[in-house]
DNA sequence: CTCTCAATGGATAAACGTATCCATTGAAAG
DNA sequence: CTTTCAATGGATACGTTTATCCATTGAGAG
């Protein structure tokens, strides 16, 4: 469903949330994450690549969350490893597939990507290092 | 997101819907589908195992879907290619998340798999011949 | 029985995600 | 400058999914 990568990638930046300011090393994060530290590395250059994170080499080097990674969104993050999610995208491999022509299950899986999109869309990566709630709207 | 196995059996088996009670070569399938004809033969020899569809070799064969098929929900079916959805899956990879130590994010993934399980489970196999609509509740 | 047809099953391979290894690079401390 | 440290980038490997090839099997037609 999610691949790893974009796990590793969610769980590093949380535990970067948890620790705002402080430098941390991907041996570390890879600890906290579960990850292997040389696979985290990478995972990790691509957040740099896309600003959510600085890194630095050497001595007291590391990773740290950047304002603009604190500001993306659940949804982003995983899209980045993940690849967009298609609009179009039709289970049945119909194309095209929705507006006047749906097919049987256009409307049962517009409501799951909707969900996602609401969810996953409303939750801010710096919102991962509050303890509990956060995101989406209603209940558990 | 959904396996390409799992999209090759839900087209196969909504053409099967479509043509209820004839004969459908694997050949003619993969033309309906978009699948290769010999990997779409794989996965319609698992529906086969699971009950789904029934074939045969030789003169006059191809496959049929049976009424037992007709009755499996679609969730099943992406259930049966792409493995279970672990109610349990943690995005931040935390074990255990929900309970009493709901991981930020446990909320907004329940809901898309609640989402899912109640969009594409309650909609069958069957439906997939009919026209539009089918399946679960509210607007597309 | 023989011929033809289509599924079956096994072997093989391409593509991708995941993972490991390690030499190089850049940076701070001494 | 030298030493130490940690990220960087390249090469390589592994597993799974997807795909292709083809000989075998089973079934109906003649």
């Amino acid at each position: 469903m999610i691949s790893r990568s974009a796990k590793y990638a969610l769980s590093a930046l949380r535990w970067l949330a948890l620790h705002p300011g402080e430098r941390q090393q991907a041996r570390v994060l890879a600890v906290a994450t579960g990850a292997p530290r040389d696979y985290l590395a990478k995972v990790m250059k691509r957040l740099e690549r896309e600003g959510c994170v600085e890194g630095r080499k050497g001595w007291g080097g590391g990773f740290v969350l950047t304002a603009r990674g604190g500001r993306r969104s659940v949804l982003e993050i995983v899209e980045l490893f993940d690849g967009r999610m298609d609009p179009r995208e039709c289970l049945l491999g119909l194309k095209p597939c929705g507006g006047t022509t749906p097919c049987p299950l256009h409307g049962s899986w517009s409501r799951v990507r909707a969900t996602m999109i609401g969810s996953l869309g409303s939750t801010r990566v710096a919102a991962l290092g509050e303890p509990a709630r956060a995101g989406g709207r209603r209940r558990s």
